[in-house]
DNA sequence: TTGCACATAGACAGATCTGTCTGTTAGCGT
DNA sequence: ACGCTAACAGACAGATCTGTCTATGTGCAA
């Protein structure tokens, strides 16, 4: 096994994703050179091109980093906000409330990068995978709940995400969010009137 | 009056912004050069630069034509749908319909451009701007309604737009806009409950 | 000790991008 | 007929960006 080679490859590599997630997040991915990245994460360019052999490349590991950051704080609000899945379905919100409330944020990082790529490319594509993979986590829960119409519960309440996503970052006020999980409340509870058992129907 | 002038420099200035206006939305700005804008729209790079002094203020002139063009059509919408502001504040979720169906659909223009700008800019800012004239508009229209609480309504409203204008880009499927326009009406209705009339309550 | 895998340092090529500058051409009002 | 203004054509400077290449250093294992 050659734990030593992957600590000692992680360590540069880590450093230049580390660095990327930050730089392409607070500036845009076009707008953040190479240059910049391996002068800030204190690498040589031939270990640069050695992880990642273009550009490219290391923006789709940014994509990846991000998803496995955004996708736990998802999941983290939902469940800490009870056990219910009617419940988790309006506690995921808070996750949004969290995010807007940090400064430096600027909005999706997935919708961003699809801003400035091309639908087809690897790029684009992990954008698209990435909003899928949420819904389809939104559509289970929302099925849990015992929803009249899981599926159009759960693209409602994306929509919702999505929305508020977009709309913090153009808005100081910490209104969307707050009015995105009052509203995702209200569509949750109009899909479960008339079933309010905590287990799933049927 | 310098009606020749004036119409002149419209020849040329015109046919950049169109050039800009279908280049920049399709590609991201700054994945399209000054340089191809000039070669594209047929004119010297001296006359750009006279009405543009840098790639800049291009940019503003395109916000300002996308908004011009959004804004029309979503108005558009909301009066072919009905006469009574509650009808439209729904039917103006036809716009959102038509955009996605309509090829070459890549998210909202603005969205997309402070994706690529850093707040404070004036490109940023004409993102802004235009984000709060359609919650304005949104909810003088939920006002005239008589909604409960109009300011919450078009802010839930105008987060179910951003939300559909962004995943209509990200999905094939004619299901966002859909269900953005069966939410919106749900959402519409449950503010207006107890006050069917058609003229503002009290 | 010798070799190997990984890292650093930084010069370099080639493309591209923004913005400037020079010189020429065409239409319009006086 | 003349001059003004706008437009055209395109070379040029300077910066920046991606990606390649050479040369060197370092720690671990056999």
């Amino acid at each position: 096994m050659s734990t030593t080679t992957s600590t000692r490859a992680s360590a540069a590599r880590e450093r230049i994703v580390e660095t990327a997630f930050s730089l392409f997040y607070a500036r845009g991915i076009r707008a953040v050179g190479v240059d910049l990245i391996i002068a800030e994460s204190g690498v040589a360019k031939a270990t640069f091109y050695k992880h990642f052999p273009s550009k490219d490349d290391l923006v789709v590991a940014y994509l990846d980093r991000v998803d496995d950051v955004w996708t736990a704080q998802l999941k983290q609000a939902a469940t800490a906000a009870g056990d219910a899945p009617a419940v988790q379905l309006v506690g995921l919100f808070d996750a949004l409330g969290t995010a807007c409330r940090r400064d430096g944020y600027r909005g999706c990082a997935f919708i961003n990068a699809a801003a400035e790529s091309q639908p087809g490319t690897p790029v684009h594509d992990r954008t698209v995978a990435h909003k899928t993979a949420v819904l389809s986590w939104v559509s289970d829960l929302a099925t849990q709940a015992g929803a009249r119409d899981p599926g159009g519960l759960a693209r409602s309440l994306t929509l919702l995400l999505d929305g508020g996503l977009a709309s913090g970052s153009l808005d100081a006020s910490p209104e969307a969010p707050r009015v995105a999980r009052e509203c995702a409340d209200a569509l949750v509870s109009a899909a479960l009137a008339g079933r309010p058992s905590p287990a799933a129907g049927r």
